[in-house]
DNA sequence: ATGTAC
């Protein structure tokens, strides 16, 4: 039987998986459903951390046939976790000496493209920014582990309660940007028909771009690991930026995903906020009704505008490089340092507990912040 | 988010 093709597609499924005990924007959800009358959309999810971004949510998978949304990914190409098992005691951590003299601003000094080539990724021209953390919510930062809930996976991945891990939160620095620029200057918000040859461009260059941030990652590592005289074993990484070719319901579909994490790929973090625990835990049970997504964190709770504001009026810049787990933070961007503050994201673990209740993870470790790397640089105000 | 827009 022939289907003739619509020039109104039916609209996508829409699900959000979060429990009513899940705060959700309103303006998020408006998102995702004007996302989900895209054409050729044939699913949008909504992760537990569903929050408004520019345009379209964050903390969302959207599902395509035929036609595939750059805009969607966004400019953060490749953004994604990663995290190290640093071959160093939790009792031996030295964070208040570490504070004061970890600095990953600026170019790294060593081979850059000798680096990439050892990660089998080539030059792409922003290798001054290889290594870098970069700004908004990203950041690296040393734990150590809080409890541990499923010992045989955890003993499985090689990891021990006693040692301090690393986890890495950053992405394809200039490159993803300029990758989603070529494209928007092109073609605005729209659809590439996913025969194209603009298609097959921007996913060249995009795939390009998550292998750039992976390896970017394995590079802001490496400086942290330098820095703090230890060496480290990478035990995952995972990308929560991007889109990707998938089977759904035996349609060919692409799956973008924005700040949503892979149901698919063997455990993920799932950090809170700084101040905050992150959940190591495995995907479980059936990916299908999440896009075989997950939340990629807790979720902003006020946007950056609103935070600075409130944040200013009731704490010292000081007292936000301490937590409640007396961890040290590094932020020398006053704004930045409000902008992030604990307070500004969604408990973590009602997150969590959304993804356990829906069937999708089991907790595997919680992880408590020991130094968290943010910025070195005054910027702005 | 961005070697950051007009």
């Amino acid at each position: 039987m022939m289907t003739a093709p619509t020039s109104t597609p039916p609209s996508a499924q829409v699900r959000i998986i979060a429990s009513s005990q899940s705060w959700v924007e309103g303006e998020a959800v408006r998102q995702l459903e004007a996302v989900a009358r895209s054409p050729g959309m044939r699913l949008a999810v909504g992760l537990p951390d569903l929050h408004p971004g520019k345009g379209a949510p964050v903390g969302a998978a959207f599902a395509s046939e035929g036609l595939l949304y750059p805009y969607l990914v966004g400019n953060d190409i490749g953004c994604g976790m990663g995290l190290w098992d640093v071959d160093l005691l939790a009792r031996k951590a030295k964070a208040e000496r570490w504070a004061a003299r970890l600095d990953l601003e600026g170019p790294w000094d060593g081979d850059t493209d000798g680096f990439l080539a050892e990660h089998g990724v080539k030059a792409s021209g922003f290798e001054m920014a290889l290594g870098t953390v970069g700004g908004g919510n990203h950041f690296a930062e040393i734990q150590r582990v809080d409890a541990v809930h499923d010992g045989k996976t955890f003993d499985a991945l090689g990891l021990k309660g006693e040692r301090l891990l690393l986890l890495v939160h950053s992405g394809s620095r200039g490159l993803g940007e300029a990758t989603l620029r070529a494209h928007v200057d092109r073609h605005g918000a729209g659809g590439l028909a996913q025969d194209s040859a603009d298609a097959r461009k921007y996913l060249t260059r995009h795939d390009h771009a998550v292998e750039w941030g992976r390896a970017n990652r394995a590079l802001v590592a490496r400086r942290m690991l330098d820095g703090i005289g230890a060496t480290g074993r990478r035990v995952l990484d995972v990308c929560h930026n991007s889109v990707t070719p998938l089977k759904l319901e035996g349609c060919a579909c692409w799956l973008h995903r924005k700040g949503a994490a892979p149901w698919d790929q063997g455990p993920v973090v799932i950090p809170g906020s700084r101040g905050s625990l992150s959940y190591l835990v495995l995907p479980v049970g059936d990916g299908s009704a999440s896009a075989y997504s997950l939340a990629h964190g807790a979720g902003r709770k006020w946007n950056r505008t609103n935070a600075r504001e409130r944040m200013r009026e009731r704490f010292s810049a000081e007292s936000l490089t301490r937590t409640s787990f007396k961890s040290h933070v590094i932020c020398e961007d006053r704004d930045l340092l409000f902008e992030e503050a604990p307070p500004a994201y969604k408990p973590i673990d009602r997150v969590v507990t959304d993804l356990v209740e829906a069937g999708l993870v089991r907790v595997v470790a919680t992880l408590a912040p020991v130094l968290t790397y943010k910025t070195r640089a005054h910027a702005r105000s």
